[in-house]
DNA sequence: ACATCTCCTGTTATGAGATAACATAACCTG
DNA sequence: CAGGTTATGTTATCTCATAACAGGAGATGT
């Protein structure tokens, strides 16, 4: 993985969140829960906050050695699932091509997800999904569809100049 | 993975090539690597042979546990490399989701993959992926594309029965 | 023929990613 | 507070993938 390495560009396109911003979004996440009788329990809510902290993909491992406050790692368990149940709430996204996890940043809930993926500077924008074609022909072949994700490689818009 | 573990339906939908078939899919790969001054040399030829052969997609180990004629295994770097290079040709595929490798059905050459994947079964059905209205949420968002996966989970058809 | 370049392979070792299994603790509900 | 359910802590291990380097095989030019 390099995620980055080749790239001179800055990535500050989408910064993490910060102060008030964190704040409110682990707050709402906090809220669907409670509407859901699910448990935003101290590691799945550290780890929603590392996620949300960052501005480019978490791997596992990363959020593993970031976990403890004065830098003490989290074992591997502890995080892993934290981040099933992240996904399972669709509070975050696993990118396949990547080994890696973001935080969810389109709605709630939604087991479709869609990513531009920079293979210069390591960004990964989530985008709006529209699945239609792709779900008429599941249809057609007779799958009924849990899940759907789309993962498209290229370069973003900075690192094309 | 369970790949079929909890699933009874018999996954003869897609059985793998033997005979002419093979061979004739085997010389098809040669003819276009020729064509295009590749090398389709042994390591590479048993490990596409082995995909093709498959009905169900091919974890690398199981590759490399049934590499050798009389048994004995290749070593990893040697799997990896055949498929490398086979994806690269646009012979194989690597399904993210499921950390496994299908030969491609579709055509050649081609960056885009769509696959419909039975969580019952285990079975991975590539289709014809139409990717216009993502492609053109990309040129909105100012990313080149250069490749693109689709992985959609569900049920197949059999296993809905 | 043979020098040389490039691409591919063989081999060893190790790094990265993820989970099994089991014990314990926290939360509900009656 | 008993008993079920869900979540966590911990150890160990498993699966997946690649780095690094030596050697072989094919092409090309002279």
């Amino acid at each position: 993985m390099n995620m980055g390495a080749e790239c001179h560009h800055a990535d500050g396109a989408h910064p993490g969140l910060r102060g008030h911003a964190l704040s409110h979004a682990l707050g709402a996440a906090e809220s669907r829960c409670a509407a859901t009788q699910e448990r935003l329990t101290a590691p799945r809510r550290r780890v929603l906050e590392l996620l949300l902290e960052s501005n480019a993909p978490q791997k596992a491992y990363d959020l593993i050695a970031a976990f403890g406050a004065q830098g003490e790692p989290a074992k591997p368990p502890t995080v892993y699932r934290a981040l099933e149940f992240l996904e399972r709430l669709g509070f975050a996204h696993r990118i396949e091509s990547l080994n890696a996890y973001v935080p969810c940043r389109i709605d709630g809930q939604s087991h479709r997800a869609a990513f531009l993926i920079c293979d210069c500077c390591g960004a990964a924008e989530e985008f709006e999904p529209d699945f239609t074609a792709q779900l008429a022909a599941a249809r057609t072949a007779g799958y009924e569809v849990a899940s759907i994700t789309l993962e498209a490689r290229g370069r973003c818009a900075a690192c094309r100049t």
